[in-house]
DNA sequence: GTCTATAGGCTGATAGAC
DNA sequence: GTCTATCAGCCTATAGAC
């Protein structure tokens, strides 16, 4: 599956022929799908318009990666398998429970605003298509989040820092809190500077505190009244 | 924005040309196009496809609807008005809050589960979607789901009840935990049966009960250990 | 009301010049 | 590598027969 047009390129040999740099015209088209994908999901989007906002003609789509289908193949692998390799190397540390699963609220948030701001959106979408169509490719990635969130869970509710939640469950409703505010945060930031006044909306560092802290309290196992003291914590 | 056919439909007088049922192929378009979008979008659709279920030819969706857009927001509009109404109505109640927000994730669930199960995808597409390009006659549908919620949480911070949680964010961690999971629940479905052995589901009435308990944890105020006894209560 | 037939536009992909 | 030109196929919508 790995493109070898991609690793030629990774070493940026001095261009052999006129053109002034294919390797920018590969990553403004990646980063025109993307922002297009994102916004408007696959069927929503044209090559025409791809290729229009990277300020190239269509036919270099094909050229580069194959045809639109491949394209947004290699959008979606190259985002998924990032966020899952930080989130599986999260699960296997061994830290305690409730702060691993904070720490999965910030990555989570940190990678919506920083390094992939599109992939919330991204991932939704895939969930919702269920992996019909296109793209069954993706399905293992968000298997393996899911893997990754209740493997913690299950951690914790064995060790009693949680009280017996379901793991799949917890991740479910976890995950969505988060994928719904980070993709919707265009729409709600549209609304908000549309209103008369405009509104301010929160900044998204607050939100990720509100769900660490909505789960810390939410998911704590039950202090039965004095135990802390007589039994001296859950674990040995 | 209300059809005249559909009033008129209503009354259901005796079929005056020969053709066996018009009422039925208008519901069967209906039924066929809100399964077909909530699947697979707007623009993942073809009017041909939705004919095509229904058992008809495409040629009566422009007759029936006016259009492929115009069927859309039909099928939108009478969702969305149903589950914004209950909602709306649940706010303006004079209840205790924690059993206004109990109550809201229950109806939330009946309505995916029974009456509108398409809804969660449709609202979910629309949010993503962002009310651009299609459908802004959604967007106060949206907004009305969260001035009700918001005015729950608003009423529970101020009375005590609640702790002094963002009412917005306590609006969109909500409403995104309960979309995320009905939304995907036929994928996940579709991934259970396929596993070797088949895995179990578990029913959407837990998921329900899970939401309840983590909001009804994660949101209740903070009892300064023995305010129960000393002061008797938050309210008056 | 429902059909068939067709118009006219847009889509994704590619051949071939440079 | 990048472009222009062009293809066949599908799309939505509608005219007209029944």
């Amino acid at each position: 599956m790995v493109n070898t047009r991609t690793l030629r390129r990774r070493a940026r040999p001095a261009p052999s022929t006129r053109s002034r740099d294919a390797h920018a015209t590969r990553e403004g088209l990646l980063t025109s799908a993307t922002e297009l994908f994102a916004a408007r999901g696959f069927d929503g989007v044209s090559v025409a318009q791809i290729a229009q906002r990277a300020g190239v003609t269509k036919a270099l789509v094909s050229y580069h990666f194959g045809g639109k289908q491949k394209l947004y193949l290699t959008i979606m692998t190259t985002t998924f398998s990032e966020i899952v390799e930080r989130v599986e190397q999260l699960a296997a540390s061994s830290r305690p429970v409730p702060e691993q699963l904070r720490e999965f609220v910030a990555l989570v948030g940190e990678m919506a605003t920083t390094r992939r701001p599109h992939f919330p959106a991204m991932m939704l979408r895939e969930v919702l298509a269920g992996g019909t169509h296109l793209a069954p490719e993706v399905v293992p990635y968000l298997m393996r989040v899911l893997g990754a969130v209740r493997r913690i869970v299950e951690h914790g509710v064995r060790d009693g820092t949680l009280r017996p939640v379901d793991p799949i469950f917890t991740h479910l409703s976890l995950i969505g809190s988060l994928l719904f505010f980070f993709a919707t945060q265009p729409f709600r930031e549209r609304l908000a500077s549309a209103a008369d006044p405009p509104l301010r909306t929160r900044p998204a560092a607050e939100y990720v505190r509100h769900v660490q802290e909505l789960i810390a309290r939410g998911l704590a196992a039950d202090v039965p009244a004095s135990t802390t003291l007589r039994a001296g914590g859950a674990r040995p």
